[in-house]
Parts: structure tokens; sequence; C-alpha cells
DNA sequence: AGCAGTTCTTGAACATGTTCAATAATGTCG
DNA sequence: CGACATTATTGAACATGTTCAAGAACTGCT
């Protein structure tokens, strides 16, 4: 694995041949095989271990900041950061998930344990955070920040600046956004609309 | 292209192999080359052709009606029934469009002029419509409604539904849901969101 | 008609992801 | 330790997308 990382990173991934990696890790093409059933699933090994750091991350972070935005914002950036190493060839990987066949798919029914796993996280966000809000918002909410967080990501695949700088400062300028919008969302004004968006969440929702 | 689309649905994408389209299309497989240069701009030439008669079906559309909602309604719905044939491989398509540097994908810079037919017909909308919007936000309002666009046609290309059945849901149910927003956006107490919002939107464009 | 330029066609070759039968190495149990 | 089961390794073969040199066909001009 660690062979394929360096060789995906000198060469991007389209560049890197298994056969590349194979060698690069002293094995024949066949063996490389024995530990990675495709191409696809070594960037997905990638994939797993962000997903882990970011578990990890994610609990200093909810274990030291108290409000709803802290605590967003914190995941988000933890995320970036720890991601960032795998950035050269994230655009292949999320292609390789965007096939809605491909148990790869964030939506698919193969990574339901690692989306209920994200999405817990940003329960927690919530859970232990100072933001109140309505019952059947809140019960959609972990998903919501979910899809913001795909978003992010997406936004994140995209982005060409060092460090991804503009990811960051989005993340910066979205929160405080979603923080007064969750806000906002207990005036009895926007009632109706709240609900009709729990609704179309939950209409999305196989 | 027809002997393409016919072995498309027959066998699906992946099992479909330039080898076959060349023999059902009575050319031999360098010839295939000649005319699409890649296996993927095969079917990018049905998108281009969704696109296509999806402008046309919009003329009908923004003729016909005045009402916002009626008009992204009836846009929307024009794009779900155009695009219906095409199903059946649309996860391939968005697989090859997911990819950042690639041509096919919505963000890229290749395809600007194709997203700037879409928003203009998202302007058109708007421009038609009884819709009265603050300036800033009628600005970007052409965007955000192709990017809910996009959202729907990423809910499309999952739906495995009959007829992709609950993505018309969808439409009808989220149609409403932005014009209610839209017109909220008026008021003087949300103001400083939209306006965040705005601000939002111009820090994602590239 | 002849010629030059352009377009179309072809099939062999190539590149790369993947498979798999055969074999070697390792592990477990009596 | 030996027998058997399981895991790891291998290289040739295969599948499929793609390339490209060579040649045929077409077009336009003199």
């Amino acid at each position: 694995m660690a062979a394929a990382l360096d060789l995906f990173r000198e060469r991007g991934y389209d560049r890197t041949t298994m056969r590349g990696v194979a060698e690069a890790a002293g094995v024949s093409l066949g063996n490389a095989y024995y530990y990675f059933s495709s191409k696809e699933h070594l960037v997905q090994a990638f994939y797993d271990r962000v997903q882990e750091e970011h578990r990890a991350a994610a609990e200093d972070v909810l274990a030291r900041e108290t409000t709803f935005a802290g605590r967003l914002q914190g995941l988000l950036d933890a995320w970036v950061r720890i991601a960032q190493p795998y950035h050269e060839f994230a655009g292949k990987f999320f292609k390789n998930a965007a096939e809605p066949t491909s148990p790869l798919s964030p939506f698919s029914e193969d990574s339901r344990p690692a989306r209920d796993a994200s999405t817990a996280l940003f329960r927690e966000v919530l859970d232990g955070s100072d933001l109140k809000l309505a019952p059947a918002l809140r019960a959609e909410m972990p998903e919501l920040l979910w899809l913001m967080h795909m978003g992010v990501v997406l936004f994140w695949v995209y982005d060409g600046s060092p460090d991804q700088r503009r990811t960051r400062a989005l993340v910066a300028q979205a929160v405080p956004l979603v923080d007064k919008l969750a806000r906002m969302t207990r005036l009895p004004l926007v009632r109706g609309v709240v609900d009709d968006v729990v609704g179309l969440v939950r209409a999305v929702r196989p």
C-alpha cells in the first residue's frame, strides 16, 4: 500500500500501473491482486484510512468544542487536513465512487455502514452542542450535515488552490451561515418551510 | 451511434465493447475510433443530445408558463422525460463526468459553454416569471437553480424506480419549496442570511 | 485525366487491468 | 513429524480500450 501511495503521488493515478505498483512492492502482478481486488480498491483503502483518521480527530474536536459552529467547523477542517495527502488522486477516487452501481458510492447500500458512521459524527456535533432545534428537524439534521459535508468534499476534489485554501475558506464561510440558518428555523415565521425541508430530506432518503 | 445506443441499452455499458459497437455498425474497430475518440465520448454524444432536446423543449415550456414554479417544474420535468431513454447507462456517464480533469465534468472549463447555456435557461425561467428578487440574489439565482438541477440529475441517476418515478415526485415536491423559499427572501428578517448565501455562491464559483 | 491533398478504413500491435491454474509456503491438528 | 488445509505467489493468458502506419477512397484544381 505504501508503494501505491508513493506512485500515485509521483505519477498520478492514470500513469501508475498495477505492474508498477507490484514492482515497487517487490511482488508479482498477480500477487498484487491477491491483496487488492482491483486498482479501484487500492484507492478505496486510502479513503478508508481518511475516514478512520477523521473519526479519531473528530473525538478531539468534539471533546473540546461546545458550540455547534465550533464543532462543525472543527470536523470539516479536520477532514480537509487529513485528506490532504490524498488530494492528488482524489479526483480518481471521486470518479470511481460516482458510479451508482459501485460499492464505493457514498449513496450505495454497501457504503451504508460508512455513511452511518459519518452521520453519527454529525449527530454528535448536534447532541453535544448549544443548538436547539425542532424535533423533526433535529432527526434529519445529521443527514443534512452529511450532505453538506459531501458538498464540501466535492468542492475540495475540484479545488486546485495551494493546500486547498479555497475549500478551507469556503468552510469558514459556510459554517456560520449554517449556524445562522439553523437558529432561524425556530422562528414561527419559517416553520412551514422547515417542515417542507424535512419532508424533502425524507423523500431523498432511500 | 444508433448501433451504440442499441447495444448500451441491451447489454449495459460495461458489457458493450467497442468491438461490438464497430461490428454492429458494420465498420472496423479502428474506424469506430475515427468517429468517436473514445468510448466515453460515445456516451457524451448522447448527453449532448439530451441537452439539445431539452433546450428545444424548454422553449415550449417557457412560452407557455408564466409563474416561476410552473416554469421551473416544466423545465425539470422535461429534462427527466427527455433523458429517460438514456437512464440505463446514465450511471456510467455520471462516472465519466465525475472526474475533475475530464472535459465532460459539468464543473470543468471545457463544459463552460454547456453550463452557460443551461444557466441561461434558468435565467429565462426567472426573467419571464412573476418572481421578484433582490438584485444580488437575482444575479446568482440562475446558477443556484442550475446547481439544484444538478442535484436532481444526481438523484435521477441513482433512481431505480420505474420511469424514475421518485425523481418526478421529488421535483414535484422541491419546486414549490424553492418557490416558497425564493419568495421569503424578500422578508427583511432574512435579509442578512440571503446576503450570506449570495456570498457563498460567489465563493463557490471558479 | 492527372495530381495533390484530405478524409475514411483497416487490422495488427500495444497498453493495462484482470484472471486463474499450478505451485510453493505456511499453519494446524493428531 | 506427517498429513491435510489454508494462504500466498507466480507468470502466462485473456479482455478490452486504444493507437497508428499503410492504403483506399474521395475531392478539388489545373
